[in-house]
DNA sequence: CCCCCCCC
């Protein structure tokens, strides 16, 4: 059975722009007669950026065309392939690099593979048609971007760019997608769909401020960046919400530390930047996410940014934290959510942010761009580029809303993040999950980098330092700072006061052990406390008092097994750098939680398997 | 050219 394309449309697709018909609700019916993948850039990390390239016919013509990354899924899925017949249903006819092009942002599959159908010919005519009429399964699509480094502009294009500029037709606009650093003479119709602040930044090669938009159109969208007196350009006249016409940025390479925006390029607005804004901003769509659900974001590194919706099982109190780095305050208040995997992840609000939010109905929330953070698991944070929407009218928010009225509220959800106010795998506020032997603490480098690492881990007491087991501290509550002898009397530089005795605070080092390595760790007051069920002063009485009675104390401190939760950094001490160990809380095993967890790991799916 | 995202 032959399947009818729509014979002809080739034609009037391809010369739309000339003739003025609209076609943008006419879902061509047309076989894809060759795909070939763009070669990615050096930098790109993951298949929904890949772009792929087409050759498309009704039966008559075949154009060259381009797939959006909307519909990579269904290449992916080897859905759409050579020869597949789709229903086109939604497109755009672009000029890019001095050809025309179909986009093709929207398709059905109306045929899977099959023959080819008919003897298309190349709708532009000439001799560039007979080379690729004559070699269909070799076939040549346009040039990828690195070869077209000096492909003229033709004179269609430059007209309707300039045409565009004064309200003409968004057609003759480049499409986001096609964007690459080998074109300089483009214009993009884009709505801003997110605005930062302005941001100020001082580090040792200087200080400035910048502001960057997220831009779409129906092909994709891009991130730009403006930097210093761009600022006072820009920042003002690109609204959140409108669409403009923007040409003459610099498109780089995208640091996609910054942002998850499935790009590959991102712009660099300059002082000669053309921001133009576009009254008419219909079929330009306002956001587009790229979710990842609970399962999903087990996989992400941390630091990377996601886009995440889910529902509100929880919202903490409003708290504030004082930043190491610049000893700030700052308002945070931590969300708990959930979605259909059954689990619950923790998501950070920051200042104001933290400090207006207010719903008590578990909404349905999206997040875009937000940063995966690794405590105690996996936990979500806000940057300042991240947004949220409450209760967006998407499917997604829909099909979200039904599952959680109808039984995800009522169900038990498994945290990924511990230290937060939800969580049945949670054990001394660490997720089992993250348990770690002592041997890949030390193997996977953790506290290798500038920043702290979080880890768990179950091990017994070896040897506990039994010189400087404690100093002499300020009695004074929440002081601690440590004390000297001044004769008689013992005095605290910070509280400008002195005392008859000074409270003492334990500062332990001890040696542990589980069944892969052993580890020199760190503890203060809370921790000697566990270990020896008595206070520092008591301890220190004993020690002046009777020598062999404490080291009977010290021994028998050996051999307890505890979960620990560290933390792990690196210091350099004498120019010597390493890394430390420090304990961060420390729980007595209990056997049965033990058991009961063990239990769990047997059942997983991995361990039937 | 030029970018942090905080705390446990």
């Amino acid at each position: 059975m032959q399947v009818e394309l729509s014979g002809g449309m080739i034609k009037r697709l391809f010369n739309s722009q000339d003739t003025g018909e609209d076609l943008s609700t006419s879902q061509p019916i047309l076989q894809v007669i060759s795909m070939k993948k763009v070669d990615p850039p050096p930098n790109a990390t993951n298949h929904s950026s890949d772009r792929w390239r087409t050759i498309i016919s009704d039966g008559e013509h075949f154009m060259q065309g381009m797939f959006a990354t909307q519909v990579n899924g269904l290449i992916e899925a080897h859905e759409i392939q050579k020869n597949t017949v789709i229903a086109v249903e939604n497109f755009s006819c672009s000029y890019l690099q001095g050809k025309r092009l179909l986009i093709i942002m929207a398709a059905r599959v109306i045929t899977q593979a099959g023959e080819k159908i008919g003897k298309p010919e190349n709708v532009q005519g000439g001799a560039a048609a007979a080379a690729e009429s004559s070699a269909p399964q070799t076939p040549n699509p346009a040039p990828s971007p690195s070869t077209t480094t000096t492909t003229p502009v033709p004179h269609a294009q430059s007209r309707q760019q300039s045409s565009a500029k004064v309200g003409g037709k968004a057609n003759s606009i480049y499409p986001i997608e096609g964007l690459s650093p080998y074109q300089n003479n483009w214009t993009i119709k884009a709505r801003v769909t997110q605005k930062t602040d302005v941001k100020t930044w001082s580090n040792q090669r200087g200080e400035g401020k910048l502001f960057s938009v997220t831009l779409m159109d129906e092909t994709g969208e891009i991130r730009a960046t403006g930097f210093n007196s761009v600022v006072d350009e820009l920042y003002d006249k690109l609204q959140e919400g409108n669409v403009y016409y923007i040409s003459k940025a610099r498109v780089n390479l995208a640091k996609k530390k910054f942002s998850n925006i499935q790009n590959d390029y991102e712009l660099a607005l300059e002082r000669n930047t053309e921001v133009e804004e576009c009254p008419d901003a219909s079929n330009v769509p306002a956001v587009r996410y790229n979710f990842v659900n609970l399962n999903g974001l087990e996989e992400l590194q941390k630091d990377a940014t996601c886009d995440f919706i889910g529902v509100i099982k929880d919202v903490g109190d409003l708290g504030t934290i004082t930043s190491k780095a610049s000893n700030k305050t700052v308002a945070k208040r931590d969300l708990t959510l959930v979605d259909q995997t059954g689990k619950s992840v923790r998501l950070t609000l920051w200042g104001a942010q933290a400090e207006q939010f207010n719903a008590d109905d578990s909404p349905v929330v999206a997040f875009k761009g937000v940063k995966v953070g690794d405590f105690g698991g996996r936990s979500l944070s806000m940057y300042s580029s991240s947004t949220m929407s409450i209760n967006p009218d998407i499917t997604e928010a829909h099909s979200l809303r039904g599952w959680y009225d109808a039984l995800g509220s009522g169900q038990n959800f498994t945290s990924m993040s511990s230290g937060s106010n939800a969580g049945s795998s949670t054990m001394g506020g660490v997720s089992r999950d993250e348990m770690r032997t002592l041997f890949d603490v030390k193997e996977s480098g953790l506290g290798t980098s500038d920043k702290a690492d979080y880890f768990s881990c179950r091990a017994t007491i070896m040897h506990i330092k039994g010189d400087n087991i404690s100093y002499p501290a300020c009695p004074t509550e929440g002081c601690n700072k440590k004390v000297v002898d001044i004769g008689g009397q013992w005095r605290c530089e910070k509280c400008d006061r002195s005392f008859e005795r000074p409270e003492h605070r334990y500062i332990m080092s001890m040696a542990v052990a589980d069944h892969t390595a052993q580890a020199w760790l760190q503890g203060f007051n809370d921790v000697g406390l566990a270990v020896f069920g008595m206070s520092a002063n008591e301890l220190v009485d004993i020690k002046e008092r009777d020598e062999p009675a404490y080291n009977v104390i010290l021994h028998k401190s050996n051999c307890a097994t505890f979960n620990f939760a560290c933390r792990a950094k690196q210091d350099t001490y004498n120019d010597q750098t390493r890394i430390r160990y420090g304990i961060s809380r420390l729980t007595p095993l209990d056997y049965k939680a033990e058991m009961r967890a063990l239990k769990t790991i047997l059942q997983s799916p991995w361990a039937r398997a």
